[in-house]
DNA sequence: CGTAAGCAATTGCTCAATCAAGCAACTATG
DNA sequence: CATAGTTGCTTGATTGAGCAATTGCTTACG
C-alpha cells in the first residue's frame, strides 16, 4: 500500500475533492436507510433480504455456504451467523453438500421464498426512494461498471 | 398496453439493474478496502482519520459533539466513542463549551494534527485506489451531487 | 423566580460483524 | 495407504455501532 511517490500524492482536483467528499453519503447513508425502511415495513433486514434473494436465483435455490457469502458481500463466519437466524425462522435450511461432506448448502424453504415475495416490493421501492432516484439522467450502465471496478480486488 | 402494476413496482430495466446489483460493491466493498488500507498502513481506521480530518478543517480545529458525528455519519453516541478512543490516545481532548454548558468540544491537539498530516497521505492513496480512479472519465461533479441527493434525509 | 419542558452528551445494553482458532473431511505424496 | 497439509465451515472472543435511558444544564412560561 505504501507507496507515496510524489505523483500518487497530488493534491486532488476540486471535482475530484467533490465526489470523495460525497462518497460517505453512498457508503454509509444509503445502506442504513435501505435497511430502516426494510426492517421498518417487512421486519427484514437487508442482509437477511439480500440472502435470501441469492438463494432464490441459485439453481434448485441452494448455493455453498462460502459462494453465498460472496454474493452477500459477508465474511464466511458472518455468512455462519446469518443462516442460522434465518434457519431458526424456518427461513432456509442447511443440508450436506453430496459432492463433498465438508461442504453445506443453504437452502431456500417455501416459507423463505414466500417472505421473499412479500419482501421485495419493499425492497424495491426503497432502493428507488433511496438510491437509484438521484441518479436519473446519467449514464447508468457505464456507472454500474464503475461501481464494479472499484469493488473488483485491485 | 398498459401495465396493471402500481408504478412503483415495475420492475428495473437492465441498465437500472445492473446498476442496483453493483451498488454492494460500493457501499460495501469500498469502505472496508479503504478502512483496511489505512489499519495496515498507519494504525488509523477509517472512522478516527474522518473525525480528525473534520476537527483540522474547522474553525480553532474544535466542534461539537453533534455537528461532528453528522460530519462523521455517525450517531451522537457512536461519536463519544470515538472520541475517547482518540483522547486516549492524546490526539484530541474536549472542553466544556463557554456558551452553553451542556456542551462540549472535541478539539485536535497538536499530537493529533501530527498524526492526521503524517497518515493523509495513506488516505488520499487508498481513496485514489480502491475508488476514484475506477471512475475516470466520468463527469465526477455531476456524479458528485446525485450521490449527495442520495444521502439528503429525504 | 420556580418549575416544566427540552436539549447535549454520556452510559448501559444489545447486536451484527470480524478475526482467529478449531474440527472434520478431503487430497496428494512418498 | 498412511499421513501431512489443505479446505469448508463453525465457534469463541472481541469490537464498533446503534437505541434507549439517564444526567446535567438551559429556556420558556405561569
Amino acid at each position: 500500500m505504501a507507496d507515496p511517490r510524489p505523483e500518487a500524492q497530488r493534491p486532488l482536483d476540486p471535482d475530484e475533492e467533490a465526489l470523495v467528499r460525497a462518497l460517505g453519503q453512498v457508503m454509509y447513508v444509503v445502506p442504513r436507510t435501505i435497511d430502516a425502511d426494510m426492517v421498518g415495513d417487512r421486519q427484514l433486514p437487508l442482509t437477511e433480504y439480500t440472502a435470501l434473494m441469492n438463494l432464490s436465483e441459485a439453481p434448485e435455490r441452494r448455493m455453498r455456504m462460502h459462494e453465498l457469502a460472496n454474493a452477500c458481500y459477508l465474511s464466511l463466519s458472518g455468512m455462519t451467523r446469518t443462516i442460522i437466524r434465518l434457519e431458526s425462522q424456518g427461513l432456509v435450511k442447511r443440508e450436506r453438500c453430496e459432492e463433498d461432506a465438508r461442504g453445506w448448502n443453504a437452502v431456500l424453504t417455501d416459507a423463505g421464498f414466500a417472505r421473499l415475495e412479500e419482501s421485495w416490493p419493499s425492497h424495491l421501492a426503497a432502493v428507488r426512494r433511496r438510491f437509484l432516484r438521484h441518479f436519473e439522467g446519467l449514464d447508468l450502465a457505464e456507472l454500474a461498471r464503475a461501481f464494479r471496478r472499484a469493488g473488483a480486488a485491485d
